[in-house]
DNA sequence: GTCTATAATTCGATAGAC
DNA sequence: GTCTATCGAATTATAGAC
């Protein structure tokens, strides 16, 4: 244990760098049409490097797809505007994290991301949602169709581009979409 | 002109299989993962036959990819239910039709599908919603909130399947989301 | 009209030199 | 640690026999 090379020091940078290029190319391409040698082009690094440190392409995406909602704790705001709260969170999030357009463009036809997906709302969205107070059997599915909401927003603004939802600017998207979300939260179950 | 087979009365039959293996496909695995073989293996041909009617596999796609969405005429309902209608009408729609689940698969990588996306929801929805009656400069906008809803409900029940969103029955759902659109249809614009 | 055979690519993954 | 070379598999698409 006296060499010179003392610690499993090896290039973090190149294993960072590969991991944000990957984040890209799956945000922009999905799972299929990102293909490892245009992943390694965009590092500047060889193939082969990503296979080392990942050991295969869904090793590569499992780890460029953790993804952390960072949601706010909704019992520290007031509850007439959880909705407005959550709408602007997730408009903040992923307008400056492509980790989610990510997920979403490889969920839609590979079955792991779309379990990655489920867990993801149904733990971080579902556990913020319970914070809530309220019937605590209700809560996974307020937290289903908020996220299915949510998500919409998402596919018809990040993904399909649809222009009146393109051009909407953020504050005009939360005061139309907020009342909804609000309702999912906080209304009563309808009859 | 005197010929023994007059029509250029192909194979017909063959011509329909393959579009409706396509859809399957298509909506099954997405525009990369649905490969021409296996659509020709479902409909019992020859892979080269796909090539032959469809000219490619892009051809082919935009082929199984017509979709129509049947929308009613929203000026013959009561305007206080035109929110009901619409999902309701959603729901039994692609509950019965898959082709929209595969345009939703290939349109998150693919732009050729995207763009066909926009299309669809832009003219077939923005026509009914402008039959509505109401600032004609708004339309639009309106559309593309209740698209945004209507496709988050796709994603999350037909795509990823949450399992709150999934277990849901269909009248519970209208009950649920018929508001949102009613209010993305009718009420005046928030401040 | 239908199928066989194959061309031309492209991809993920591996082996091994340096 | 990084790169060269290449394998083996899968794909779309084409050419041509029957």
């Amino acid at each position: 244990m006296t060499d010179t090379a003392p610690r499993t020091r090896r290039s973090d940078a190149t294993r960072a760098a590969i991991l944000r290029a990957a984040r890209e190319r799956f945000a922009a391409d999905g799972y299929d049409r990102a293909t490892i040698r245009a992943i390694a082009a965009d590092a500047r690094i060889d193939p082969s490097m990503v296979m080392r440190y990942y050991g295969s392409k869904e090793g590569l995406f499992a780890a460029a797809a953790e993804f952390d909602l960072r949601l706010p704790d909704l019992a520290a705001v007031p509850v007439e505007r959880v909705g407005e709260t959550l709408v602007r969170h997730f408009l903040d999030r992923w307008e400056g994290d492509e980790t989610l357009a990510a997920l979403m463009r490889t969920a839609a036809t590979n079955p792991g991301a779309a379990e990655r997906m489920r867990t993801v709302f149904a733990e971080q969205l579902g556990r913020a949602v319970a914070r809530l107070g309220g019937d605590p059997t209700e809560a996974p599915r307020r937290a289903g169709l908020v996220a299915g909401q949510i998500l919409g927003l998402a596919f018809t603004r990040y993904i399909v581009r649809l222009p009146p939802v393109v051009d909407l600017p953020p504050d005009d998207l939360v005061a139309w979409v907020a009342p909804t979300v609000q309702r999912y939260l906080t209304d009563p179950a309808p009859a």
